[in-house]
DNA sequence: TTCCTTGTTTATAATTATTCTAAAGAAGAT
DNA sequence: ATCTTCTTTAGAATAATTATAAACAAGGAA
């Protein structure tokens, strides 16, 4: 649990003016016990619900893409007609219920390291990510 | 070097019409002796410039997708604002190269086998594939 | 406080990838 | 040749995302 005040402080550490938006958007990605996986319309929807104020469509695209860029978000390589989004911002793979559309986290445990053992010159690894996608 | 005669004969096995515009895409995608990684524009302007003729985009999605379909084709889960197919329909992994966009095969003994440890009741896996983003 | 600067929100328009529609055309069967 | 079904096509529709620019709010200085 996070106070109102740790995420003004949070925000302003990171050069961004704590707006209600933006602090209503902190309560609600971040205040969680688990990690949350998301679309911009899923949050979208969601702060009109959790807080009864309308936060405008743009405005949440805003936020979560300055939070994305300050690394409070990870953005999730699926192929879906919307960008997915993670509050859990470490080195972590994924299942994805095709189905459902849902992601699901997969410790990195529960697919152990992965080397690669090839390598382009010139070029460096940024991330390795396994998507495991599910059907019934 | 596949004929135009053989592609016709596929195209009938998969009770899909041969048509101009299907053997021409045929041809620029499967005549190849390396796997071929496109989004629907790389292919529409591939057409025009390669054979001269214009097919409509409309055509280049209907038949991509009949491909993909078909299993002709496979599509790369990549955060992007384009889909990418691959001609490449074997079960592997890529890299992606974030700043020239492009996808580069990874064969699957340069990844070594993935086991999931962890199940979800109720879904049985459909695939596994690992991305590694590239950067400079 | 008040004033000023700069960052932020918002409604709305623009952009872009993709899908839909419906009419014209081509393929295959009879 | 005729008929049916499938395919192509231009263009419209949809949907996610980004851009615009005016109103607004935050923070700092006076
Ligand atoms: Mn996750
Ligand atoms: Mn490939
Ligand atoms: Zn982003
Ligand atoms: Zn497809």
């Amino acid at each position: 649990m996070t106070s109102k005040q740790e995420f003004i402080e949070k925000l302003r550490n990171s050069s961004l003016r704590p707006t209600k938006q933006r602090i209503n958007i902190c309560e609600i990605l971040f205040n969680r016990d688990k990690t949350f996986h998301f679309t911009i319309n899923d949050l979208f929807n969601l702060i009109k619900d959790k807080t009864g104020e309308k936060v405008s469509l743009a405005t949440v695209y805003n936020t979560v893409h300055a939070f994305h860029k300050k690394g409070y978000l990870k953005e999730i390589p699926i192929n879906s007609n919307q960008t997915y989004f993670d509050t859990n911002v470490t080195d972590h793979h994924h299942f994805f219920d095709v189905k459902e559309e849902k992601l699901i986290d997969l410790k990195n445990e529960h697919v152990g390291p992965i080397e690669i053992q090839k390598s382009i010159p010139g070029k460096k690894i940024k991330s390795v990510e396994v998507l495991v996608k599910l059907e019934d």
